[in-house]
DNA sequence: AAAGAATATACCGCAATAGGTATATTGTTA
DNA sequence: TAACAATATACCTATTGCGGTATATTCTTT
């Protein structure tokens, strides 16, 4: 992989946030849209650029679409993930969405199958 | 400066080899020219992009710009810096381009107000 | 002042990217 | 099998980036 792909990769603000958020650990679509309020195709279309040029995995999981790192990275992306985190560490924005991803899933906690979705409070159709 | 500026200045081959070689020390625009082996309006157009975004610093010597790393980089910079030379430092591309400057740098030993010019040879109209 | 050297900029065309809307795909559930 | 949920893709538009040619700028030297 070269070095340049990586650092396109990382030239994007969602992209980063994107890859910040999987240094905790795998996730899923709806895990980032949620995260980063962002609309699920802008999500996706970050997810499938980083996935096509190999800096994270997929890995379906019934409707649910698993993305991590990758288990073995290479030097190089390793090496940039680790600086990534370093400087992460003192931002504002990625500090927030560690914060929020751990409220996420502490909410969820055994609410496996329902991935993302918060406890539904009652639904009502429209007046 | 923003973390995602830095990467969208690392992300093009030419500004990466430009940057890992100021990481050996202040250069010229003909030192680049020369040693990356690319035209002057290339280098020169990715020395303004560096310098407009704060990743380089320019000062005129008579004829000659010389650029530089900024003397007290941010430390998202100086970590990305460091990173890079260590991704370099096992990477065909980079480590032959220090040669060249070294041997530049030899050959012009003493040769200060000369900058680049390397010795003439006799020049001859064409035949 | 004029010529020249080193470097920068303007302008152009093209390819790549980001984000949006609409729609397709794939798996699940009733 | 039909409806639904989660995700992906097609298509469009606006912007940006890169590289090239031609030209401008800024010093130096004569």
């Amino acid at each position: 992989m070269e070095l340049v792909q990586i650092y396109q990769c990382l030239c994007d603000r969602t992209r980063l946030r994107i890859l910040h958020l999987l240094t905790q650990g795998p996730l899923c679509v709806c895990h980032f849209q949620s995260v980063l309020r962002e609309p699920q195709v802008k999500v996706s279309k970050h997810l499938a650029y980083l996935r096509t040029r190999g800096l994270v995995h997929a890995e379906r999981r019934g409707n649910w679409m698993v993305y991590s790192l990758p288990a073995k990275p290479s030097r190089e992306l390793a090496a940039n993930l680790a600086c990534l985190q370093d400087c992460a560490a003192e931002d504002r924005t990625f500090r927030r969405d560690v914060e929020k991803l751990t409220v996420l899933r502490r909410d969820l906690d055994g609410d496996a199958p329902a991935c993302c979705a918060k406890p539904q409070p009652i639904k009502r159709k429209g007046p």
